[in-house]
DNA sequence: CAAATTTCATAAACTACTTCATTTTTTACT
DNA sequence: AGTAAAAAATGAAGTAGTTTATGAAATTTG
């Protein structure tokens, strides 16, 4: 399947759209091939890309200034990934976001983004929709984090996200998880030998 | 000014309506007075309605098993609250949330919000702009959660919303900032006798 | 306005998690 | 394939924040 086709398979989950608007809409994306370690946003820059994941993988994460270095988000298939208040706001990034493997995105930029949702009413309960979402995700992910020990937190983590567990490395999920990568690598040991 | 004004001024701020569609926005509303205490949200039911708080105050909180409790969000005026996973997903609730003072609010129903959504753009364009705002506030909590120090987070939350701290219990503050009202207290008397 | 209840302060003992330092294992590169 | 570099494991010592307990202050309610 085309990267044009995988986009309009996902959106038609949410609104159905006739062919000539599934043309509008694929035609809006570019795709773009991103190599491992590569970065797609970084900071000071204002975001110009919303970008759905085709193939492989990415992190986005902060850096402190004494250089501690915090994941925001990952992104495999069929995932979005972007420096969300750069993007939305159009405002200089914090962010960097980066390939954790040989990667294959679609960008939309946006002005085309801002286009689109002015132009079709189902393009703009698309992004409403998204960006629901997105909360949604984000609300469970505070309630984790204020309610759960760091072991609760990883254990949710691999039950709701196997398949990213095994491709992330494993100072990138500790940082996600608010948790040093020795600490994580404890509570992994502690679970082996139990068992 | 009354409440249906003040919503009225509100949606101007990011989409501009005819007046035919101002009356049709405001009358999406109904304004309901609620007592300090009184609970709009209870875990376990599904989430009737979205709320614009024209006055007083409101805290959304979780209460975990261990009987922990954990503030989600505050509210004050012209903030929007309820459980936002509930009443986008329209599955149970698993917050409360309480008026922490005497308080007025706009509520709007599910299927009213809907229906706008679905009549005309411009008001799908509100709720996109609502979800992204949301989206965006929410990520800079998590970045707040995982990169700062207790202290940090306080210092980081009274310069953001002074208003909030003055108006809520601190333990309330403290669960919303991922800490213990003791410690916060420890926080809040060490920047005292500093100066 | 007095009693009851809620909220806040303080302190000592404790623990979940971090930091630092070293070794082993895995991955990347010519 | 072999070497350099990055990531993970392990242990010991330290600390940010919690727990438990008690009393004082403020707020609510009859």
């Amino acid at each position: 399947m085309t990267g044009k086709n995988k986009i309009i398979e996902y959106i038609n989950k949410s609104v159905s759209l006739t062919e000539q608007e599934e043309e509008i809409f694929s035609a809006s994306f570019r795709e773009v091939k991103i190599k491992k370690r590569q970065f797609i946003v970084q900071p000071n820059f204002i975001v110009k890309n919303r970008n759905f994941v085709l193939s492989g993988a990415f992190r986005a994460y902060v850096v402190d200034d004494k250089g501690k270095d915090s994941t925001i988000a990952f992104a495999i298939e069929d995932w979005w990934i972007t420096d969300y208040n750069s993007y939305i706001l159009q405002k200089p990034a914090t962010m960097f976001v980066a390939a954790l493997e040989d990667s294959t995105i679609l960008e939309i930029s946006y002005e085309k983004e801002q286009a689109l949702k002015q132009e079709n009413h189902k393009f703009e309960t698309f992004f409403r929709i998204r960006a629901e979402r997105t909360a949604a995700f984000m609300q469970q992910r505070i309630i984790s984090n204020l309610t759960q020990t760091a072991e609760e937190r990883y254990e949710n983590f691999i039950n709701k996200y196997p398949q990213i567990v095994q491709r992330v490395p494993q100072y990138a999920l500790a940082s996600y998880l608010g948790m040093t990568t020795e600490f994580l690598s404890r509570i992994r040991n502690k679970r082996v030998t139990k068992k």
